[in-house]
DNA sequence: ATGACGCCTTGACTATTGTCAAGTTGTTGG
DNA sequence: CCAACAACTTGACAATAGTCAAGGCGTCAT
């Protein structure tokens, strides 16, 4: 498996079908691939920090990666925490080159990373992947925007069933087991609670819907019943776009 | 006033100063004030609702409009509050020329729309634009992650002593008075807060800075105090970038 | 196997925010 | 000037989430 991922052809044709490099041409995928290098991270891996000079983007080709903020006295606030072909630290490009956000590997993972200054010559030059990248970019806003009206909106056992759902979206069948892909206490903080509340929170969750907890095994026995219980307090539908 | 606001040469000059158009031509601009019209909204006034296909995208040339998702039931998430010199509906070129929002004057305004199709085709085209377009939508998601840290990390006390401070940011004398643009009611909404917790709120700020809130009057009599008590909780130092 | 460690849960309590209802203040139009 | 109304404040209480402390459970390395 590895093999494969640290193989640049396979590089290139994974670059190929992404929606950030859809508009380019085989010359300049081939040209990222040329100037791109292979990084394996153990859990807890630090890649780069808030406010500090950027060099790199990266993609992650499996693992997990959480971008946080952090204050003074170490109180850190979640962005985001993303997975295989998501990129992260390209958005440096309009912060006059500075990351705006911090980047740490929650598990053991694997990734790529591309000098900055290629993407903004290539941004620079190309229509095409000018446009795909303001896509990208409405497609964060979008996904912002709706993190907010959760926030507002939903209290904490809708805010863990729409996780749930957006987790397991994918997938339709019934019963479905979702096997939660990170630490109980990283989601969490990324939906913006405390563990503690977390953990009873989901316990409500399962009680108010068919919902069943074991452990990081969660097994959905029907959407609707989630759906009933947290996307009423939402603007949008579900299926709604996510992660 | 509103005869100049009106005026097409003054409109002009306005795109010209405008950081989205600085890449722009005079012959491009001048195109975009061709095709541009004048709108002046009441208080209340509906510019256009979220998931609607988008035909316009709109300049701010005086007032206050809030931008807001909403439920089935009728709660609302604001997203934000802007005023002169701000764009709206701008970002539905990448939804697929749906808006992502619901706009409504929250005050007499003097707005200017332009057909959201001649945004497209300039993008499309203009390699200076499309970079203009892509800092500016950068822009506003470190304002988005900003927003998310300060609802994880800030209490509504501090919350609102930070509002204050962005709101008042371009003025360093002390004493300081902010007259605050929109209602009261309308700011414990865009800060996540129930109309009654902003003004208990309010007055615990004023208790524990030098606060005095005299009606919609804010006097800062030192905006250290202020910002030792909400910068604190916040990744980011004061004066930080906003509106 | 076992002990150490991290993750998670639970209980008891506190703090914060929301809700509902009743008033107060301020503005506006007649 | 006054009535009507909206915006705002206050009080009493309820709901929600956070904090601190203790203990359970599973994993991993020795």
């Amino acid at each position: 498996m590895l093999d494969t991922l640290k193989n640049k052809d396979h590089l290139f044709s994974l670059l190929k079908d992404l929606p950030l490099f859809q508009q380019c041409s085989d010359d300049v995928i081939r040209h990222f691939c040329a100037q791109s290098a292979f990084l394996q991270q153990g859990k807890g891996a630090h890649l780069f920090t808030q406010d500090n000079a950027a060099t790199h983007f990266y993609l992650i080709l499996d693992g997990w990666v959480k971008l946080y903020r952090e204050t003074e006295d170490g109180e850190q606030a979640i962005i985001d925490v993303i997975t295989r072909h998501h990129f992260f630290g390209e958005t440096s490009l309009f912060n006059n080159m500075h990351y705006t956000y911090s980047a740490e590997a929650t598990d053991p993972s694997f990734l790529v990373s591309f000098p900055i200054e290629l993407l903004k010559k290539e941004i620079e030059q190309n229509q095409g992947l000018s446009w795909a990248m303001m896509s990208h970019m409405a497609t964060n806003t979008r996904l912002q925007d709706r993190e907010i009206e959760h926030r507002t909106l939903q209290n904490a056992a809708q805010r863990i069933g729409c996780f749930v759902l957006r987790m397991a979206k994918d997938f339709h069948a019934e019963p479905y087991v979702l096997n939660l892909p990170y630490d109980k206490t990283l989601v969490a903080q990324k939906l913006g609670m405390q563990p503690e509340t977390f953990s009873r929170a989901l316990k409500k969750l399962s009680d108010h819907t068919d919902l069943v907890v074991k452990g990081s095994a969660i097994e959905i026995h029907s959407f609707k019943s989630l759906t009933d219980f947290s996307c009423a307090a939402c603007s949008s539908d579900f299926v709604c776009d996510d992660i």
